[in-house]
DNA sequence: CACTTGACCTGTCCGC
DNA sequence: TGCGGACAGGTCAAGT
């Protein structure tokens, strides 16, 4: 669930809650949670400061004094959740739903991969049911140079990031349907599938349309939707289905905003008539039978 | 090579 | 109530 809005809520949250913390102790469960070689860890990871957090497409970086950064893809389950004190419950007063809803409880628990120890006392966890995520510590020149980021595509909200540069990313995948293709890390960065269904909707264009066939203006209008719904995400601190939670173990609150997603059975926000899901590029896809039609 | 499907996991929900 | 199976979806490996 984590799609670039969520990973970059979390950023923002880690940036203010943890730079400058030491790191005093690091502990994990199974090396595929975090595959590093303990001499490493002891040697750049325990006593270096935290000197600042990035992300690059779903991935997030936390730059370590040391040189080395500690690199992590949250997949479907992941959290990271920064804990000033272990019996800090203070998140908890808050109802189920709230937008400021604590979905963790007290921490670590049954999800818990690793864990963070500063020198203060506070922590940093990384919970991830599905086990899908991982962190790694590598030297921050090689994060780079990793498979990853090697081949995955621009950032959808850049500045300088065109309407025009958009359209020509797709060219690569003519063949395909424009949902395989949105979700498709090397094309553009950052896009799962809630957002992928959000923009399809804004542009009115069917899912299982192929990209070859999609017109120019309607690039364009793909370009601002994404853009558009995307940033609407990141102001409401991103989407919370089930697992995903901010730096603070808190909601995000874009779903009760979606205009497809999650919204079958519900009427078109634009007109009425009832958004169904079915499934597209091996997803579960919701459109509306009206406004994105198939064949012209 | 272009593209699609399955595997990786666990918790939740649905139907019997 | 219990139980099996489908489902959730990011990415990579394997298959078509």
């Amino acid at each position: 669930m984590p799609e670039l809005p969520e990973v970059e809520t979390v950023r923002r949250g880690l940036l203010s809650l943890i730079v400058g913390r030491s790191v005093k102790a690091v502990e994990h469960d199974t090396p595929k949670s975090f595959p590093n070689a303990t001499a490493d860890v002891e040697r750049f990871l325990i006593g270096a400061k935290i000197s600042d957090v990035r992300r690059r497409a779903k991935v997030l970086m936390i730059d370590l004094s040391t040189d080395y950064t500690l690199v992590i893809h949250l997949k479907m389950t992941g959290q990271m959740v920064f804990v000033a004190q272990p019996s800090d419950t203070s998140s908890l007063r808050f109802g189920a739903g709230h937008p400021n809803e604590s979905l963790v409880g007290n921490l670590p628990d049954r999800s818990t991969r690793v864990t963070v120890t500063f020198e203060d006392g506070s922590h940093l966890y990384f919970n991830d049911q599905r086990k899908f995520g991982w962190v790694r510590l590598l030297p921050t020149l090689e994060v780079p140079n990793i498979d990853f980021m090697q081949k995955v595509g621009p950032e959808p909200l850049d500045a300088d990031f065109t309407a025009e540069q958009f359209a020509e990313r797709f060219k690569r995948r003519a063949r395909t349907s424009i949902k395989a293709a949105l979700l498709d890390q090397t094309v553009v960065a950052g896009v799962g599938n809630i957002y992928a269904d959000e923009s399809l909707w804004g542009a009115k264009i069917h899912p299982q349309r192929l990209v070859g066939n999609i017109t120019p203006s309607e690039f364009v209008l793909l370009y601002a939707e994404l853009r558009s719904v995307m940033n609407t995400a990141i102001e409401k601190g991103g989407s919370t289905d089930k697992n995903y939670v901010n730096a603070e173990g808190k909601r995000g609150s874009y779903l009760t905003f979606a205009r497809v997603f999650r919204r079958e059975g519900k009427p078109c926000p634009r007109c009425g008539t009832t958004i169904v899901k079915f499934k597209a590029a091996g997803r579960g896809t919701h459109i509306c039978p009206h406004c994105q039609i198939l064949s012209p």
